[in-house]
RNA sequence: GUCCCCGUCGUCUAGUCUGGCCAAGGACACUGCCCUUUCACGGCAGCGACACGGGUUCAAAUCCCGUCGGGGAUGCCA
């Protein structure tokens, strides 16, 4: 799947939690960039910060983007000629480009503790200037060094940030123009000797040929830095894109895995019962869009249309009830088998369904009861409240439906009457047991609903759900005149 | 505090670069009506925005300046 383009974008994830939503969208916004120009799909672990970077985080970001769609064309478990694609394992290579660094004079080792560093930033707060490290230990002399590791400091290595001002082009924000002032001597190298995010990602970059850097909008100030690394290591930096963030729609805050818990989850999504297809629709227009009315749009049509150009510069806030919409919108537009195997593993994990393949029969029925509740499923998982009554016979009433519905003498009068209509039907399908409740209804003058009702709750606990003359259908004989007497017991004072 | 970015209906957005076609269009949500055995679906209608103030211009949502608001960053995290 590798394209030849030359377009090579990567999507470098933190293993420090699940996939959250708004890197999901940078995945996407990465992924399609690379299949629209037939390019390079590259997926990077970027686990420099080893304190918080888990093995089983990695495995559930791998999870979520396949379950997404989202495969890459190089990475971990995909191989690929830059292999490793873990920075963990790739210690030597920023070794290498350091070294190359320091012996050029582009950077430098510093002895300044974190708290002396901690000090001069308190005190440019103080005097509200830039808070940028003023370059103490720029021009040591080896004798300096050597007198200052004696004293037992460890040095970092800083990267010598020429003085001057510096503009960088970003495809999504336009322009963005640093001063000289509020540039500094970057670290790249901690004094522990690992080297930091901003020289590993730009060194990975520079090493596996990527062209577009497209990620969230909260890197844009590590974009100068970058640019600066690379020049320094005399190297063409990629191209940049931002994407804006997506926001919290409470506070307007930005989502993070701290604060909103797994409503940023990937892996919620899916267990909640969204489709893969919804989430990537909604997920697309959350900052991009087509024209000035199309909302749906397939896998292919975002590959042949998708455009960083039209990725707006604003910060979105995610809106469950558009997702909502779009996944009630996908499950429709399934068709039922395809929907029935869909909900199958809801059902399982309720306990409704054996975790045994299904007999050609019992498909046979479960479809039809898929195909019975049409299009009242706004997830997967709502097939658990639509249909549970057809699994299980000892439900429980709803006691706001029973309240409404089920004043004790009308009650009783409809589901008798009801119940005795019904009993001496011949063949019971559906056209039958229609004219019967009719007949009766208009016979004695009650209204359409209010026998309805009062049945639905006896046959299926609750006040909404699929037409009832198909549950009836479904249901059978036996199961409707069972409910019915269970129900007239139950109003009765029964148990 | 300082730096960077952004500011169109509650939300996602079209329109802004290339000023007039915009008394601002679509979608989600919300409200009402229709349909209807329920709940949904669907159909129709309604509500609802150019942050504010200056300027440029015959003409500004679109260009310029200022203010205010929001977000991000400010780390030997990513």
């Amino acid at each position: 799947m590798t394209g030849d383009s030359g377009v090579r974008v990567r999507f470098a994830p933190s293993p420090t939690g699940f996939l959250h939503i708004g890197s999901a969208r940078t995945a996407l916004f990465n992924w399609l960039f690379a299949r629209h120009h037939g390019g390079t799909f590259i997926l990077r672990i970027d686990d420099t910060d080893e304190q918080r970077s888990t093995e089983e985080s990695m495995r559930e970001i791998y999870d979520s983007l396949k379950w997404l769609g989202l495969e890459w064309d190089e990475g971990e478990t995909a191989g690929g000629p830059h292999a490793p694609y873990v920075q963990s394992q790739r210690g030597e290579i920023y070794e290498k480009h350091v070294a190359q660094l320091l012996d050029d004079g582009n950077a430098y080792r510093c002895y300044c503790t974190p708290e002396e560093l901690a000090a001069m930033r308190e005190q440019a707060r103080a005097e509200k200037r830039d808070q940028t490290y003023a370059g103490k230990c720029r021009n040591l002399t080896p004798a300096d060094c050597q007198r200052l590791e004696a004293e037992g400091r460890r040095p970092v290595v800083r990267l010598k940030v020429p003085p001057e001002p510096i503009t960088v082009e970003d495809l999504i924000l336009g322009d963005i123009r640093v001063e000289a002032d509020a540039l500094q001597d970057e670290v790249i190298v901690k004094s522990n000797g690992s080297p930091l995010y901003n020289l590993t990602s730009t060194v990975d970059d520079l090493e596996m040929g990527i062209t577009h850097v497209i990620r969230g909008a909260d890197h844009v100030n590590n974009m100068p830095k970058q640019v600066l690394i690379c020049r320094a290591l005399g190297m063409q930096p990629p191209r940049f894109a931002h994407v804006p963030l997506v926001l919290n729609s409470a506070k307007g805050e930005k989502l993070s895995k701290r604060r909103h818990g797994d409503l940023v989850s990937v892996g919620k999504y899916r267990q909640d019962g969204y489709l893969p297809r919804a989430v990537i629709n909604f997920l697309a227009r959350l900052g991009w869009s087509y024209d000035d009315k199309t909302e749906i749009f397939s896998i292919d049509e975002l590959i042949d249309i998708f455009d960083l150009g039209r990725v707006g510069k604003t910060n979105s806030v995610f809106d469950i009830q558009k997702l909502q919409w779009l996944n009630g919108h996908y499950i429709t537009d399934m068709d039922i088998a395809a929907r029935t195997n869909a909900v199958i593993p809801f059902l399982q994990q309720e306990g409704l369904l054996l975790k045994t393949n299904l007999t050609p029969d019992r498909r046979a029925w479960l479809e039809k009861i898929v195909e019975s509740v049409g299009d009242r499923l706004t997830t997967l998982a709502d097939i658990i409240p639509q249909t549970s009554f057809f699994f299980v016979d000892n439900f429980e009433y709803d006691p706001k439906a029973v309240k409404k519905w089920w004043k004790k003498d009308s009650a009783l009068e409809i589901l008798g009457g009801l119940r005795d209509v019904m009993a001496p039907l011949k063949t019971f399908n559906l056209e039958e047991v229609e004219t019967a409740i009719w007949e009766y209804t208009d016979t004695n003058g009650v209204k359409r609903v209010q026998a309805m009702q009062p049945l639905r709750i006896a046959l299926t606990g609750v006040s909404f759900g699929p037409g009832l003359f198909d549950i009836i259908a479904l249901l059978g004989r036996d199961k409707v005149m069972q409910r019915l007497d269970r129900a007239i017991c139950h109003v009765n004072g029964g148990a």
